[in-house]
DNA sequence: CAGTGGTCTAGACCACTGG
DNA sequence: CAGTGGTCTAGACCACTGC
């Protein structure tokens, strides 16, 4: 049946209860709203649990539930949207398959954050070529520049902006016991990161994600990178302590938040003599 | 419950149909083997539709199905295994979300292939930097060298080797409309690849891991990359047509066939100066 | 021990494909 | 139109966590 939610009911416009869903009746998967084709031939609508999983985002993006919050348990939800819990349930595996959302068994479901020891620096795909130990956390982050200018063109365009808009300019370097390693160049929309100081972020211990998340409510849910190779120039080098000649690998990340809006672009320099990027392939 | 597949009857050794699986009765989930817990405190048995995947995957690698073959439906592999059709279906989504079967609705379950044109170039994740055209299928490919040659500690290592074991070693350099873009370097194990010639490679249009599968029978599933920039030594350089100061990207990969079995170690070097390398992350 | 997610079943019906 | 995967439900029970 592919039953639609109820999205416009002529009588009522939208109930109290914020993201309440009504499907006509249950076990009737002959009765009420059916229509599971539009118009001639489209593409077909949403089952169900896509329309559960919908709802959750928006949701989750309106700040109903927190990063690092439990959100109501499988029973409620289906409570509130009137559907089977194994339907509820469906969206939930959409949702933490995407890790947006962490299930943890006998506790409850939660909202990912990048504020965990267990996922931080989710994003940074770089380990040391000796595989055992993994440092990350122990990074020693310098900030060399924060300021403000406006957006050149593939800035905005990565950021979604039109050009000379406001922009958030940040610089930094990564060492990882004592090697400088990742010489970073941020570009955060000023919209969203107002107030944002380099003194702000020397402050915070931790990665910069969960940073945004705590201090301006942006939670990075997903990101695009484009690696190439390149020789860095003379201040890069000299940041990076290294000679021009030496080849680093250049990570340029789109990061997106809830409904793949773009809110940060960087280009990374990564110095990969003792370390590589890793990827997994499937 | 997660009921236990029955592995070992007293009486009965193995039953003739291969993979069969006895559940003692249905609807019971007080009755029959239960068992859950082996041993005092260990890591609890596994549920049952990890156990059907796991009959599938061996299947899957004694090649009951081919690649490309359609499996039985869901409703014949859960009369086959004893098991509700929800479970063999959960078994299958694990499956089909790590490319290893493809659910065509309304047709079937098939087995990944590498040949399929949708799919094809799966492992590659160089992109030209103008988006639009993905060429890959049009590339050139270029055999330089195809040897029979001793594993290397690293190359032995990879492929779960041991050192000087016999190893065919191939270079070969792809270009994309003209251009010189990836020179590889790949080592199979001969046990796996005996027969294999730089001719045979060479009379075969299409992807390398498509010849594995229908010339070798060897599938690739998975497989692990590591990234560095370099520079090209002399002789790679020469190959790629570019400077020795040209950095480019190392990739060096190992692929996998069912099982997590290591089949391949290739290293290529992907010149990045109009494409790039593309990852999402989650 | 109560509550949560995890597994399993059974059955109904929908959506899509191919002959 | 038959057969396949896809959705949805309802209910039972298991496994795990925390109090």
């Amino acid at each position: 049946m592919s039953a639609q939610i109820k999205t416009s009911t002529p009588t009522i416009e939208t109930t109290d209860s914020p993201s309440e869903v009504k499907k006509d009746s249950k076990h009737s998967q002959s009765e009420g709203i059916q229509s599971t084709k539009t118009l001639a031939n489209l593409p077909s609508f949403s089952p169900l649990y896509q329309q559960i999983k919908e709802l959750l985002l928006q949701s989750l993006q309106q700040g109903e539930w927190q990063p690092g919050e439990v959100i109501p348990s499988e029973m409620d939800l289906a409570d509130r949207f009137q559907v089977s819990q194994g339907t509820v349930r469906k969206a939930i595996d959409d949702l933490a398959a995407n890790n947006i959302l962490i299930r943890r068994q006998g506790v409850g479901t939660f909202v990912a954050t990048h504020l965990e020891e267990r996922v931080q620096y989710r994003f940074l795909k770089l380990m040391p070529d000796s595989e055992d130990p993994l440092n990350k956390a122990s990074a020693e982050r310098r900030i060399i520049t924060c300021k403000q200018t406006n957006a050149k063109s593939h800035v905005a365009k990565a950021l979604g902006l039109t050009e000379n808009d406001p922009v958030l300019c940040l610089r930094r370097v990564l060492a990882f016991s004592g090697v400088a390693t990742i010489l970073e160049d941020i570009w955060l929309p000023e919209h969203s990161f107002a107030g944002l100081t380099a003194e702000r972020l020397r402050d915070y211990h931790g990665p910069m994600y969960a940073f945004f998340e705590s201090a301006f409510g942006v939670k990075m849910v997903k990101a695009d990178e484009r690696i190439k190779a390149l020789l860095p120039d003379p201040v890069q080098a000299k940041l990076l302590e290294i000679s021009i000649d030496t080849p680093v690998l250049s990570v340029e990340r789109t990061a997106f938040t809830y409904n793949n809006t773009p809110m940060e672009f960087r280009q990374g320099l990564y110095l990969t003599i003792d370390c590589h990027y890793r990827n997994e392939l499937n």
